[in-house]
DNA sequence: ATATAAATGCAAAAATATTGCATTTATAGT
DNA sequence: ACTATAAATGCAATATTTTTGCATTTATAT
């Protein structure tokens, strides 16, 4: 029973990564793991007890680099940070109440080589970042 | 010789989105237009004689309302603005010097209506940002 | 030329992110 | 299990980015 492969074996993620399984950063990747959203900075801050900002940050940076996390940027003006998947995901974001819904269709990979064929001043490209902005059911009612 | 269509008619453009045409405004638009790159509230603080960074930092969220310029995220911790086209272009952005270069190809707005169909939560899509990161060629040679 | 609303500048503050350093903690090796 | 070690944390201070209130200036329509 016992034999499933943890989506969410951060232990080993971290391991892996060079990084220590600490409990602050075990609780930062968990709540991250159990929230429906990326997550802002502030918001793990008020959700985790007793951790400093300095450590969110500083983790958040290293579980980047780790590739355990990623950023995402959703137009506000601050950062977002989601576990990293290998699904090659992207969001729908609301311009007005700032929800989000995860979205799987992408085609970018593709764009990626086109692009990277046709710049002169790039050798490669590593990742991309594919964001829609809209309006969700509540607030389109909401007038305009 | 002056019939040109003035792709920086900006005074037309301020008009039309119910905007005066003041000198710092007008300033801060031929910066823009003259980049090459998306610049930051803080160059353009840098790079403008005597204006203020209230003033820019005001400015740029009335001009991108009018949709005179629009805002895009580098995954830097500020934003960056520039003129609004209507070409849907994007970026490839180098992560180690920042460097960017417009990109032109993009099919993300056949994407943009399956995304829509596969939502339940969301009514409409306005826009979309598609950035790719990656190594420009002299970054790319500094080792990894 | 003037009245008016809009935009600006200034000063202060709020929000977001980073740094240095002393202390604590997880881990590898015994 | 114990210990040495490097890594990570907490704390306090600081830096950077963005916002706000209000008095003054400016562009525009009349």
């Amino acid at each position: 029973m016992n034999k499933k492969v943890a989506i969410s074996d951060f232990k080993g993620m971290l391991r892996k990564g060079g990084l220590k399984a600490t409990k602050p950063r075990m609780a930062v990747l968990h709540l991250l793991a159990r929230s429906k959203r990326p997550e802002s900075p502030r918001a793990i801050v008020e959700a985790v007890p007793d951790i400093d900002q300095a450590t969110v940050y500083r983790m958040l940076k290293m579980l980047e680099d780790a590739r355990i996390v990623r950023r995402v940027d959703f137009g506000h003006t601050h950062a977002h940070y989601e576990i990293l998947r290998d699904d090659d995901h992207h969001h729908l974001i609301c311009i007005s109440c700032g929800r989000s819904e995860d979205i799987h269709k992408c085609n970018a990979d593709e764009m990626a080589s086109a692009v990277l064929r046709g710049s002169k001043q790039f050798a490669r490209i590593e990742r991309h970042s594919l964001e829609f902005y809209g309006l969700c059911n509540a607030c389109s009612k909401k007038a305009v």
